[in-house]
DNA sequence: GAGGTGCTGGACACAAGTGTACAGAGCATC
DNA sequence: GATGCTCTGTACACTTGTGTCCAGCACCTC
């Protein structure tokens, strides 16, 4: 993931600022400090480039933040539905398999999906996309309760519970270390299931989790 | 709940717009649409007043920022930590009191609470300030579970799940009749607590909300 | 090495916001 | 009814953003 400009070698001959460049940065912003600050003249500046070199790559800042939405869309949402619907052996298994998401930042970017909820609020068409991604990612959850035997009452509040709880627990921004994180997971299990995990159970999924921060340090 | 300008009355003489009336409008253009959109000069447009009215009250943007800060500050934590507190037979009603927050949004204005929560990823004055918000409300919610027999690491968690997954509803914008969500309420009480809740719990909160329901009309 | 192509800088025109200065309108009081 | 206080409108200076135009640099190709 690169934080800052691109100097590492100067892309080719003149070009300073390639488009890919630009959108990085304004993902970049857009996670850090919100739509209202994606603008063209201070992230020309970050990139050490006028703002003509802007519109040569887009129309306009809309043109960008249409970009930047699109590529949303193709990405965390799948993350989300895929794990949900992977077959287990328990439940607790299968909400392991949806944790994985949150244990994983390329799976499931969550700063990046509040983001784009946050810039939701003052746009429409934003809004719909982005509810038509919760739907998806809710119904995908639900359908894994029901798979384990829940009734349909119980799979839609318990999916809400394991989603919303997730939500909530990037809004409100925390920050634990890994080790902190596993110690909390039997707790976490057993509030969204009613079951008791086993050890190996938590084992297994340390393992997962230990190898996830092993690659992304690569 | 005062939704637009101040003309049932010229207050007084001279006066168009109230140093409350500013208050008012920007308090809700914050709810509505976010901190970004609380400028000075649309404000007074909505008012039908110019902006030297504003320089009048308040010395600068920042000044009324802060007073709607400070307005925040002095009360919604307040609702959720004493509904936390108070004395229950059970688990389940001792939940149900802190839904009480939930179902009537005079004790706990949760568009407020949001929109002072996307004001504070630009603001590390505020960040503060909701950082200790959070902590004081999970802190009143997990000695709850405590007193009611849970082990440190659940009430821990537990007051997690319960108090994020509130925070996902409002970040999601769920928008259900309170008919919908009182037939959820069974199945929330039973994720939340991992107990049964019997038929006179759920009429019980039934009540209060229908009564809540009742005041909010006045 | 001449010429096109791709990208950039600088200038221009404009919009929307902030904060300040100051004259003056409307009441309240004396 | 003169005076003073509170509040408002107009005008000004400044800042930061947007989008457009166009000359020109630096490569690549021939």
């Amino acid at each position: 993931m690169r934080t800052v400009a691109p100097h590492e070698e100067t892309a080719s001959g003149n070009i300073k600022a390639t488009r890919q460049d630009w959108i990085d940065l304004a993902r970049q912003t857009l996670v850090s400090q919100g739509v209202e600050s994606v603008r063209v003249l201070p992230l020309g500046q970050k990139l050490g480039v006028s703002r003509s070199s802007f519109y040569w790559y887009f129309k306009s800042r809309q043109d960008l933040l249409a970009q930047l939405l699109e590529d949303w869309r193709n990405t965390n949402t799948r993350a989300i539905v895929e794990r949900a619907q992977r077959p287990a052996d328990t439940i607790i298994r299968a909400v392991m398999n949806v944790f994985e998401c949150w244990a994983d930042e390329r799976l499931f970017d969550p700063r990046l999906d509040f983001g784009i909820r946050e810039w939701a609020r003052r746009s429409a068409s934003v809004r719909d996309a982005i509810e038509q991604a919760d739907a998806e990612r809710l119904a995908a959850i639900r359908e894994m309760y029901r798979r384990h035997g829940y009734g349909e009452a119980d799979a839609v509040i318990r999916a809400r519970v394991l989603y919303y709880t997730q939500i909530g627990y990037y809004v409100l921004d925390v920050n634990e270390p890994m080790e902190a994180r596993l110690g909390h997971l039997a707790a976490y299990l057993r509030s969204f299931t009613g079951q008791e995990p086993s050890p190996s159970d938590v084992a297994h999924f340390s393992d997962f989790a230990s190898r996830a921060e092993e690659r992304s340090r690569l």
